[in-house]
DNA sequence: TAAAGAAATTAAATCGATTGCAATAATAAA
DNA sequence: TTTATTATTGCAATCGATTTAATTTCTTTA
């Protein structure tokens, strides 16, 4: 079509016209000037006139308009999302809603729209070796943050190691090439321990599946502080999942089944916990006098059962801000190591 | 930096580079035809010989080529991204971590990503009125879903007017113009209050706070009841928030001031029952004995409270099926209608 | 064997915003 | 008034994949 040099028409810039401006063009065209002085003016170039710039964002407002972000990312090779992916592999059954995850979900929400970027969630059920990968280099995003590395950490070492900007929550794990955010889960389990052993307790069990290598740490946790406190104390180590319907049942067969019930347990999280505070109720055990229970996490739900819950809490909203920073520093080519977080005992009725 | 056309050496065919290829136009020179092609072979398009699709295809898992969506979406004018939107609008203290949003978002995450789409998170404070508007403009994703209608249904109302493919989780309000999908709030509070007059509760409190509007029709639900009962039964409204924190203060006080304790509650969501739940034990009142209580939602949580919490069920799974279902039949240019899920008690040890 | 038709491929336009470079307008200095 | 500078603006290339229309290649049939 010809139209390379529209006639200024006066109509143009005094009637709005009907339909909302959808381009950068349609913007130029009112406003009498070039698709480029628009693109200028509306991202605050200093280049543009003062006078210019004010009328070409008039009309935009006027005219409700907002530029295509896909346009803009092609043009500018970043996007202004970042991906956020819960990989659940080795535990298939535990849902995207379980509440650890979605806390931390909404404080990176919330770290991330501060910093005016979009939060891209996925959930994988990691089958093939590429599924990071191809999410990477799908090009969606600016920035890759992993909540848990679940049994994949060679797939997270192998796209680290070309990919810069990745961050993944999870405990610190000898070896690792990738950078990680999390709290030192050894401690953790040894903090419960001890303040167990503290309030008296001998017979310790831990509930919990140690396939997810944090669960792990805090088993081992747990035994070093049982092995330090020199006190004749027992350990017995139930692995259940950590869906609440899963520990409750799991829990309750064990007690039934052993003879010797334990005094103290350390719960793998806070939904274990509380599983395990409705399991000795239904069993006529009462917490603390009979049994003593510490969670982790310290989520929300912990302050509110009964009897509320000592818990390990790892500060999540810290923990998310650290998750965001090291990621943006990352996106800036910053090379930035790993942050391990010391957990604390919050100490409830239930101890 | 020059290079810009690239001699055909024979390596590159059979000797994968170390770079990954990186373009469309990459793949293509090494299989030795052109982008079209490519683009074609990839989409699984049947224009395409079959020797040469594999050979194309072949070559792209070779060289861990995915396409750059972004180039995509300017082109084909749709990005694969579905937003979710969570408007905070009438109560700024609710986090986006409440279980509640968090269960609906796992459910459609899983949805979505069963349909190949993305879910763009975007947790909203609505200062101005433009908040919407701008969002669905971006073109950042191919249609929307709201979390709750909270006090922003003339905002959406307007919107809804000339953006189809929008949903609304939320209850139905009268004259609405947006298509919602959610349970029948009224209904709901009726059922729990009916099923506490049945067990014998005469003096009933409400806790929930109604100024959001699915609160307020399950209070209504509630006087509803009472009034058809017939029976000589009063209600007591206490608008607390909708936080654990908050909500158990606030009960403990309201326990604390009044002289008349009731006998039965109705809680406007499950985190505010586990709330009463814990507030009443340590009044010394039990439950369901002193106090029979009812919460809302059945979240998973519900069924590992002390006592587990009767509940009014929401299916939040089918629910999230339909919102996207809808939505998805919205993108596709057809009109669809709200949809009134009818809830149900799930009666525990509590009541 | 040639012509007609179908199948496979390519070339080039397109999506809409950004940006380096060139061109022009405005201003200051000579 | 002319030239040298600087402040604005326009032009056109670019990002990378998709897709229409045009072209080439291969079959089939007369």
């Amino acid at each position: 079509m010809a139209m390379s040099k529209r006639p200024a028409r006066t109509q143009d810039v005094s009637i709005p016209i009907d339909a909302r401006a959808r381009t950068i063009s349609d913007i130029a065209r009112l406003a009498g000037v070039s698709a480029g002085t628009v693109s200028r003016a509306l991202s605050g170039s200093s280049l543009v006139k003062l006078r210019t710039s004010e009328k070409i964002r008039m009309l935009a407002t006027a005219h409700g308009f907002s530029p295509n972000i896909a346009a803009r990312n092609l043009r500018t090779r970043r996007t202004g999302a970042v991906g956020v992916i819960i990989p659940l592999g080795h535990e298939a059954g535990q849902h995207i809603s379980d509440p650890f995850f979605m806390a931390l979900l909404g404080h990176l929400a919330d770290a991330l729209t501060d910093r005016g970027y979009d939060l891209l969630l996925s959930r994988v059920l990691p089958s093939n070796k590429d599924w990071l990968a191809q999410f990477v280099d799908s090009g969606r995003v600016d920035g890759v943050i992993i909540i848990g590395q679940s049994d994949q950490s060679a797939v997270l070492d192998e796209v680290a190691s070309r990919y810069l900007p990745i961050v993944v929550w999870g405990g610190h794990i000898e070896g690792q090439v990738y950078c990680s955010v999390g709290s030192d889960n050894k401690l953790g389990g040894r903090l419960a321990t001890e303040h167990l052993i503290n309030k008296g307790c001998r017979r310790i069990a831990f509930f919990g599946d140690a396939a997810a290598p944090e669960i792990a740490q805090r088993l081992d946790g747990c035994r070093e502080a049982l092995a330090e406190a020199g006190v004749d104390a027992t350990i017995d180590y139930l692995p259940v999942h950590l869906t609440a319907e899963n520990a409750h049942t799991a829990i309750l067969a064990r007690l039934s089944e052993k003879r010797i019930v334990p005094d103290g347990i350390v719960a793998a999280s806070d939904v274990v916990g509380m599983s395990a505070l409705r399991a000795l109720s239904e069993f006529g055990l009462s917490v603390p006098s009979d049994v003593r229970v510490v969670g982790y996490d310290d989520l929300s739900i912990a302050a509110q059962t009964t009897p509320p819950l000592s818990s390990i809490k790892q500060d999540l909203a810290t923990g998310a801000a650290h998750l965001v920073d090291i990621l943006f520093r990352r996106m800036a080519g910053e090379a930035t190591k790993s942050v391990v977080m010391a957990p604390s005992l919050i100490c409830r009725s239930s101890t």
